[in-house]
DNA sequence: GGGTCGTAGATACTGTATATCCACGTTAGA
DNA sequence: TCTAACGTGGATATACAGTATCTACGACCC
């Protein structure tokens, strides 16, 4: 069981543009050689998280991707399963009702006693992950990293 | 993110196993036509469990494999992780120091946030898989498929 | 006591999904 | 109208789940 390596790059991006200014779009390029990340392949994930409603994607000139919500509305596991999906790890094979020992359908009136421990658990990484916003996140950042992609990226003219 | 498929056969086999009337083995062509699994790729799941300290496997004619413990003592995540391996599904690429906006050693004394978080999932999610015993899981098998299953390996000489 | 069968164990192969890259089309600003 | 940004689709390489085959060992039978 692995995750995608595209989740933490998506994570990390949604991170930095909730600790740019708001407002600035960052465009992928930018994104990309900030962290040392591949540009293509980055730029799967961007579209997979603008297409779920957690960014916002501008294009030509002085464009970019920027929040689509404010920071403290989108959790971890919003960006991880704009990215990875939402489907569970572990999928029922009804492995109970198939061979010599095969249950029969009047036993399986109630679901599989294994799906239903490996449903529960993954409920339980889903509410860990839900109970983190990207606010919080940037609240952990050390202060003098964070100061200096705010200056990185404040060329914001509004300011 | 996907679970091999192994573990949920892995989880019958033991749940089966703890079924089973205790000190009869059980040869794995017969867990296997029991539930309709393809031989080859079972043993090796097998194997690891055997190698995990969970199964006791015993060769030769009337040979096979039973439980090394009570089944009160084998929890849902001894199984999974001695099939899957105990890695988190997420591995720290420490994006946060790579590219033209890395953080500096400095800023790094503390893991990075996304990390963090990450880790707290899995654990949770472990949690939830190691508070299930087999023992537990077999009372919830149906009482007449639990029958069916004692009278067909309970061929127990002891008995 | 030696042969034979049935068991687990180890090794090599294949298929599929992930990760990566590239080329083309579309949109908006200067 | 030219440039710089996003959007889409497909091609390629690699890692891992899944498969098949072969070897070694132990109990039973003659």
């Amino acid at each position: 069981m692995k995750l995608s390596e595209g989740v933490e790059q998506g994570l990390h991006c949604a991170l930095l543009l909730a600790e740019a200014p708001a407002g600035v779009p960052l465009p992928r390029r930018v994104l990309a050689e900030h962290y040392g990340l591949p540009e293509a392949y980055l730029a799967k994930h961007l579209q997979a998280l603008t297409r779920a409603g957690l960014l916002r994607a501008t294009p030509g000139p002085s464009g970019g991707f920027r929040l689509a919500r404010p920071a403290d509305e989108i959790t971890v596991l919003d960006v991880l399963e704009a990215i990875d999906g939402p489907a569970s790890p572990f999928v029922c094979q009804e492995i109970r009702q198939q061979g010599t020992g095969a249950a029969r359908p009047e036993e399986c009136t109630r679901p599989c006693a294994i799906a239903t421990v490996m449903v529960g658990a993954h409920q339980a990484w889903r509410e860990s992950l839900r109970a983190v916003t990207l606010d919080q996140l940037v609240k952990r950042v050390p202060q003098t990293l964070r100061k200096r992609n705010r200056a990185k990226f404040g060329s914001d003219p509004a300011a």
